[in-house]
RNA sequence: GGGGCUGUAGUAGAGUCGGUUACAACGCCGGCCUGUCACGCCGGAGGUCGCGGGUUCGAGUCCCGUCAGCCCCGCCA
């Protein structure tokens, strides 16, 4: 039988106690976090949310507290009562906050026992991901994801702060809505009341943000669940959480400058960094030219150098032949480099092929010149040509890849994050910001044979490309901006069309027709008839931000209940059966399985 | 849909060329210990080697399949 708490109240938090509280007698309550038998003195550390102090039970001092101590276990919930005294001399932990000080304890009330956990809530213990996930109750006890949450909290009430003082109103938006096209695959919630119809869970707000700027609102922002139905990744959840803002009257430089702001504010004030401002802003083009990547690691050089003319009438017909039929070939230069083994080029041969690119041309710059398989092809001039673009010097690595532009550009781009990390190019604390601008407004679709949106459907053209629509609509550029941090794209947004004739020559342009238009966006498409304002906005990946505050390197160490890959949760194992008779009620049959 | 890594007491690991009763650590249980703090010392319990099949005189080990977790490609306006 356990002990009631009965009219006790806590005085202090664990974590909180200091020098300056000693002689004073204080009440606390928590888990044990380990107890320390010396056959007469025990020796308890309590835990809460706050931290960690330490406990003493003197037998001859306090006999009914001490018989009591000698059953408590680890994660048991007791709740003590004694007086704050200074460590013996010599007795003093510097490791702990509290270290300085311990609680005599007069009286002990064991308030709940607990099992021997699967695993030590300490942060030494390193569980497997799939046991820390199924007692995620307790994995959240520890004291790093406690921190990471802790810190998601401060986040979060930092952005309402700022958010507020700019004049922004946090709105709430259906969560039951209407499925759209194109996207990301939709969940879908079964309507009981109109058998046969269903629900979309909305994998953004999109749509009523901006409904709610054409009323009028003029700045909204809400940190919300979004829900995509797609595979997992080490940076992505079937439900994540966005920071979402739109606002009225607006240009994209306005958007741009009140949330490098914002976050810049979040920096300091979850761990006290300071961003420079204003951030750094690339063009989608440039981008793509000198990283090969839309979201590139400002941290490290290593950038892409294209090669093209010099190669299209060289002796290396690999190469030749892709400048010819309208490839291109580009390069980095690993400095240093020339030191990697047949293995690890081998490796990183393997690694651009994830990609798509057939293979990965080296050459070591050595005493003796090029080494390389490919050497032999080149004519001294296409060496030197070469070398002087790509300030090759002693000891460099030169790598190449020839391909259609997309390949080249994505496999060397993603061979230069590679390589940044393998030689540790990029510190977890070196914060780099970038603006990616200029996207294009639509990019053609192989699968489905017509254009579809780079950003979304309601993405507005930039004024000066506008005639393109019409003569060439691939060339198009958009009044979208990504926000990327250290190689991860936290935040992407736009100006959107507020024009109900621009925005149905979208559509068109995407292939669908007005009756679809009308029936998936007509309230949309009436809206913006209805005196829409220029409007804009953005939203954030609140966990991806959080990964890179934190240090993490899962995005399931920043949320409290995460999925796994295969988007179950293991502790609740949703998802889950139900019985007939809800199905019944939801006119659903289920096909039978293989 | 595809590629890769991992799976052995509660936990995280070792386990050689296929060979006796599957090791030691942490944790757990019991005992001892009045200044420890990831306490210490002594003793003890604890195993469906993920699961199924196959090869073999014999499988944790080799082969096939399958399940789960993780990473990646596709997918993610």
């Amino acid at each position: 039988m356990n002990d009631i708490l009965g009219d006790w109240k806590r005085s202090h938090y664990c974590g909180h106690l200091t020098a300056a509280d000693i002689g004073s007698t204080v009440c606390m309550m928590g888990w044990v976090q380990r107890r320390r038998d010396h056959g007469g003195l025990i020796f308890i550390d309590l835990r809460d949310r706050e931290g960690i102090v330490q406990l003493a039970l003197d037998p001859d001092r306090d006999p009914d507290a001490h018989s009591r101590a000698d059953k408590v276990r680890n994660e048991f919930v007791v709740a003590i009562q004694g007086k704050v005294s200074p460590r013996p001399e010599g007795t003093v932990n510097p490791k702990m906050k509290t270290g300085e000080v311990e609680v005599e304890v007069s009286e002990l009330r064991i308030l709940n026992t607990a099992q021997t956990p699967p695993f030590m809530i300490d942060e030494y213990s390193e569980a497997a991901e799939n046991i820390r996930l199924k007692y995620r109750y307790l994995d959240l006890r520890r004291p790093t994801i406690q921190d990471n949450l802790v810190m998601r909290h401060k986040v979060a009430r930092t952005v309402r702060r700022y958010l507020d003082a700019n004049g922004f109103l946090e709105i709430e938006t259906p969560v039951l809505t209407k499925s759209t096209p194109e996207g990301a695959r939709d969940y879908l919630v079964p309507s009981r009341v109109n058998s046969g119809t269903f629900y979309a869970l909305p994998q953004s707000p999109q749509l009523f943000k901006q409904l709610l700027m054409v009323s009028g609102y003029d700045r909204y922002f809400q940190i919300v669940k979004c829900f995509r139905d797609e595979d997992l990744r080490a940076d992505r959840q079937p439900e994540f959480t966005q920071i979402d803002c739109e606002m009225s009257f607006v240009s994209r430089d306005d958007v741009m400058t009140i949330m490098e702001e914002m976050i810049s504010t979040i920096f300091k004030e979850a761990i006290d960094v300071d961003v420079q401002l204003p951030m750094a802003h690339l063009t989608y083009a440039e981008a793509m030219d000198r990283f090969g990547v839309d979201n590139p690691d400002m941290r490290f050089g290593l950038e892409l150098t294209e090669l093209s003319d010099l190669v299209a009438a060289s002796g290396f017909k690999v190469f030749a032949d892709v400048v010819a039929k309208g490839g291109i070939v580009k390069a980095i230069n690993v400095k240093g480099g020339a030191s990697f083994s047949r293995k690890e080029l081998d490796d990183l041969t393997e690694f651009v092929k994830i990609y798509g690119a057939k293979g990965l041309a080296w050459v070591k710059m050595t005493e003796e010149g090029w080494q390389s398989p490919i050497a032999k092809f080149f004519s001294e001039n296409d060496l030197s040509a070469i070398n002087e673009r790509l300030a090759a010097e002693l000891g460099d690595l030169l790598l190449f890849v020839a391909d259609k532009p997309k390949i080249t550009n994505e496999a060397l781009g993603r061979l230069r994050g590679h390589l940044g990390q393998k030689l540790e190019l990029a510190q977890k604390d070196d914060f780099r910001f970038v603006w990616i601008t200029d996207f294009p407004l639509l990019e053609w679709d192989e699968e489905s044979k017509r254009h579809v949106a780079v950003h979304h459907p309601f993405t507005a053209p930039m004024d000066e490309d506008i005639s393109l629509l019409d003569s060439d609509p691939g060339k198009a550029r958009a009044k979208a901006y990504d926000l990327v941090l250290n190689g991860s794209e936290i935040g992407g947004g736009s100006i959107r069309i507020h024009d109900q004739s621009v925005q149905s020559r979208m559509f068109k342009l995407m292939g669908i027709e007005q009756e679809e238009a009308r029936e998936k966006f007509g309230f949309l498409l009436d809206a913006l008839e209805y005196g829409a304002p220029p409007h804009g906005g953005i939203a954030f990946g609140l966990d991806r931000l959080m990964m890179i505050l934190s240090g993490s390197d899962s995005i399931r160490d920043v949320i409290a209940f995460p999925k796994t890959q295969k988007a179950t949760c293991l502790m609740s194992e949703a998802p889950g059966t139900v019985d007939e008779k809800q199905l019944r009620e939801l006119s659903i049959r289920l096909a039978k399985s293989k």
